[in-house]
DNA sequence: GCGACAG
DNA sequence: ATCTTGTCGC
């Protein structure tokens, strides 16, 4: 049985620290021998200034040619602010009402966000990936923790993400020229494996594809929720 | 105590 | 993340 249905996602912060340094030990960081990814997704939300309503979306692509199977998005009320590293608690709730709605799951999950590269080693992509039973990876923007040294200008060139003392990461260059992307370990999963399949789906853009339709998604959401539908006009 | 701080 | 116009570069 999940925490999460106990708790039911109202927890304090403190709570939520709490929860974390319990479901921590149920990570597996080594992806399953049988691992065969066919289907690839990525999940994102959207809000607006006030942070009332988050229009969550998963997306999920064929893994090969990269193209779009089937999506699935939900709109709920934002329990949390953002709270530097708490963000699974805000994002997870409207993003499993999308991946609910999922006819066929994915074989591999990508999230906005850290994965074990977090102050407890349980950031968003951990979270979602244990909470979803799927192998994850985090691939985020910028970073939570840590530091990493000297980065090739190359696409596919890496620097190891280090954090008292450990490996928590790989800041890893998907285009020439760009600032890179900081990957991390999910759920079911190693760094290895996750730089691989991040280079894999990023074959043009900074970020991952699958990231970018996840955020097309829910931002034409939230778009069409706020916006009168200003269509047809004789 | 002071600064840092995914989205 | 969101709010926003123009602007630099391939």
């Amino acid at each position: 049985m999940e925490l999460e249905s106990l708790h039911g996602w109202e927890v304090t912060p403190q709570e939520a620290v709490a929860l974390q340094n319990t479901l921590r030990e149920r990570l597996v960081l080594r992806p399953p021998a049988e691992l065969r990814v066919s289907r690839i997704a990525g999940a994102d939300i959207s809000t607006e200034r006030g942070n009332i309503t988050g229009y969550g979306g998963v997306v999920v692509l064929d893994a090969m040619s990269l193209l779009p199977l089937e999506q699935a998005g939900a709109a709920v009320t934002l329990r949390l602010p953002y709270i530097p590293g708490l963000l699974s608690f805000r994002e997870l709730p409207v993003l499993a009402a999308a991946w609910e709605q999922l006819a066929q799951k994915p074989d591999l999950l990508i999230f906005d966000g850290q994965g074990i590269a977090h102050p407890r080693r349980f950031g968003l992509a951990c979270h979602g990936g244990l909470l979803f039973g799927v192998p994850s990876i985090g691939c985020a923007k910028s970073l939570l923790v840590g530091t990493y040294g000297h980065l090739g200008p190359e696409r596919g060139a890496t620097a190891e993400i280090r954090h008292r003392g450990e490996v928590v990461g790989m800041a890893v260059r998907t285009r020439r020229g760009v600032s890179p992307v900081y990957v991390s370990p999910g759920h079911l999963m190693d760094l290895p494996t996750a730089v691989e399949w991040v280079l894999r789906v990023s074959p043009r853009y900074r970020e991952p594809e699958t990231t970018r339709r996840a955020h097309r998604l829910v931002n034409a959401l939230r778009r069409a929720a706020h916006e009168p539908s200003r269509r047809e006009a004789p």
